[in-house]
DNA sequence: AATAGTTGTTACCTATAGGTAAGTAGTTAC
DNA sequence: GTAACTACTTACCTATAGGTAACAACTATT
């Protein structure tokens, strides 16, 4: 195995990392409205509109295993909980712009002809 | 629905349209692959050493209607296929530079502790 | 005539991602 | 005591992503 080889398999290790982060329909979606500000369960519910609660609770949880967002429960009545990024998560943004740059680009390209 | 959320649901859209082209466990392999170089058919398979014939024949298709790489065909015998990024597959750089950063970012936050 | 080297294809199966609908638990207001 | 609000959970189902193994078509070599 060359030099070449050798840089070309490391690359492909560390994007099974980011992508296993950011896999699947709807973790995305939740990071994004989280950098708009913390939010509760219901208003992230509501922002995406066509999620169900078994999947956001789903999704929250992964991503809060990953160390991406951050969870708070506040003893009032009812309860709330509040979500919020972590710099982890605030550590997106780079990755986030990108892939809304590209996403861009892309629709001009191919998507709009 | 404000200005903030209008900036929310746009930013939403486009990054579906990303995600459906890099979706998947070997599209983002195979454009990485081709960037190091114009390959064949077989020349793919070797590198990505566990993709089976079925999976990579219907990965470039799906790459090739997305205007991602391109198709070249040789009447050598026996036949030979070439594959190369085309320029919109080349504009992927600094986004695959990004899911490779924050991959080693996140391998040394969570990953490696 | 048989074998090997190209680039795929086809049929079949399994695992997982995601959707639907209903229920749970604690508190408050009426 | 009943309805409503919070944040979920649970059971069940379906659609799709991906895996396996065998085959196909063409040509060159032996």
């Amino acid at each position: 195995m060359n030099q070449k080889d050798t840089v070309c398999q490391k690359r492909l290790m560390v994007t099974r990392d980011t992508m296993e982060v950011i896999q699947g329909k709807w973790r995305i979606p939740i990071i994004i409205s989280l950098t708009f500000g913390n939010k509760r369960f219901g208003e992230i519910q509501r922002e995406i509109v066509d999620i169900s609660p078994k999947m956001l609770s789903q999704e929250l949880k992964a991503l809060e295993i990953n160390k991406i967002i951050s969870r708070k429960l506040y003893d009032s009545m009812p309860v709330t909980v509040e979500y919020s990024l972590t710099p982890l998560g605030q550590s997106m943004n780079t990755l986030l712009d990108e892939i809304i740059n590209w996403g861009v680009h892309f629709r001009k390209e191919v998507v709009g002809k």
